[in-house]
DNA sequence: TTGTACGCGTTATCAC
DNA sequence: GTGATAACGCGTACAA
């Protein structure tokens, strides 16, 4: 490996100027700054990370830690945190699993976006104790080093069930994510605020897990209990495809017998048969967010835990009763 | 941060003891370890990843690189290239974009994975004579550094010609991938030559972009140019899908007038009315495998250029004419 | 069995 | 303007 002393024998200077004239100190002069860089060049000189980190202590290279990389869901929100994190000159890399969570303390990062419940409250807010800077998209979490770029499910779950009530629905199921998600925790409080505040609807929770097959469970639930027409909202879209095709080739139409409304307007839901309602929002405009509250967070700038607006998208899968 | 020097100092002993304690090196009595491990983690100490990558010159961290974070393409290949890596004792790390590049001649990575025809072959011939382990899945690439381990789209690309002209097919469109794609242009070699082959099939060749709207546009042009039914040969599915939705509503019945089939069997494809044909591989298969040379090459050991196999998976949006 | 000393490649603080 | 030199935290050959 060629090092910068390796550049400075063949340039016939020390190591320090060969340092200077790299990092562009207006110290050294013109000339030999050139020559330098020249030999630099010829020798395919590439500064060591290691090095420069253990120096440095900061590495310009920012995480993100994801449960697991399957699913198409984090796509848009990956890209969106890329693009912010290189307009600020930083890097990103994706970490998926347990074991990869060592790389956060051994400091092979300056910060960390959190979007895996897999990691322990506790555990990150030993992190930030450490002096570690995290953004959390899956939870709320008060510490200095901790900010939270939250959706605004309070808002989604209030639209969905509000869409339905208006639609003239009177008896509607939510088909929830895993207990342990904040996320569906949210849609849940909100649904039911939102049913409540009515006073006049039936409401029956089945307890999902934001994965096809649970959306097939449901969507058979919901058939073995039928009675008259009912409305479903399904806290992501994935699930709603699940009840798609279990109620393909029944007798139940959707938006017409079962009405469903689903979370996250995800692209596989434009080309379902009838188009299916959901809750919109950015997703890219969610990590770009996160990635910009993480690095001012780094850099000791102020920040404000944020709040990510969504939407309401309607559709034939929701018809009027 | 604490160090093994602050560990030494608590525990009254030297730090070279620490450091031999802490790898279990067994000159160390059992005693001063047990102090040892007992003062580390009280304090907390947690290994700083530079300092040991300075001096191992190796990071235990291989790095996968993407073109771009969007689509669902990747997701098994990914779970497949870390579950095959932790069980190896590395962890891996997706990248994307060219900023990211750098990663690996500054040696964050003990080698990587690439999946970016963003990355020129000269630089990654480059990287691999400065001695950077490669493994490659979007081209042919000859280096001691570099191992190819690549989908057999010859394979496919026979299998989807031979099926259609199974079924009795006499005119055949197949709608490429851009010009630069390895694999499309690999399945486009095999087509021609099934077609060939057999002697009486029509071939038309549109140039497609493996996203949605160009599988929109080829519907388009074939609608256009429609006199009697005709196959399709979608270089994926994602294209395929876009033709669906071009021709729903119009009076062209898939697998009646437009027969299609695609390549990748991505999960939509199930959830398709008719359901899609298309061509089958295990990504996840595709992933261990990558990261299981990456690392034998890593350490040295014997590796050999590796093929991912491929089969036909039969469905009503290819009928019999 | 434990301690001393050195080097990995950088940057930064001093002299000169 | 340039050059020694001391860190940064860790691993290890060698000495004790």
């Amino acid at each position: 490996m060629v090092s910068i002393k390796d550049i400075a024998k063949q340039a016939g200077v020390s190591i320090s100027t060969v340092s200077y004239a790299l990092n562009g100190n207006p110290k050294v002069t013109e000339g030999t700054r050139n020559k330098i860089l020249a030999v630099a060049e010829e020798l395919n000189y590439v500064p060591n990370a290691a090095a420069r980190t253990l120096k440095m202590r900061e590495t310009k290279i920012i995480g993100a830690f994801l449960t697991s990389f399957q699913g198409s869901f984090y796509g848009e929100l990956l890209q969106g945190m890329k693009e912010e994190a290189n307009k600020r000159g930083y890097d990103l890399v994706i970490c998926s699993g347990k074991q990869s969570h060592r790389m956060l303390p051994e400091r092979l990062m300056d910060g960390a976006v959190i979007l895996d419940r897999q990691f322990a409250d506790e555990q990150l807010l030993q992190y930030a104790k450490r002096g570690h800077k995290l953004v959390v998209l899956d939870r709320e979490l008060q510490h200095p080093g901790i900010v939270q770029v939250l959706l605004d499910n309070k808002a989604g779950g209030t639209l969905a069930i509000d869409y339905l009530i208006r639609q003239g629905h009177k008896k509607i199921y939510t088909v929830t994510g895993p207990m342990a998600s904040y996320d569906s925790q949210q849609r849940l409080a909100a649904a039911k605020l939102a049913i409540e505040r009515n006073g006049t609807v039936e409401h029956h929770i089945i307890y999902g897990n934001f994965d096809k097959p649970s959306g097939v469970a449901a969507a058979e639930k919901i058939m073995a209990e039928y009675t008259e027409p009912v409305a479903v909202f399904c806290f992501n879209d994935e699930m709603a495809v699940g009840m798609y095709r279990a109620l393909q080739g029944t007798t139940y139409t959707i938006g017409k017998d079962i009405h469903i409304i689903g979370f996250d307007h995800i692209d596989v839901s434009r080309y379902l048969q009838p188009k299916l309602a959901t809750i919109d929002y950015s997703e890219r405009h969610w990590g770009a967010v996160a990635a910009e509250q993480l690095i001012k967070l780094i850099q000791e700038e102020p920040v404000e835990n944020e709040r990510i607006y969504v939407s309401l998208v309607e559709a034939d899968s929701v018809g009027v009763v």
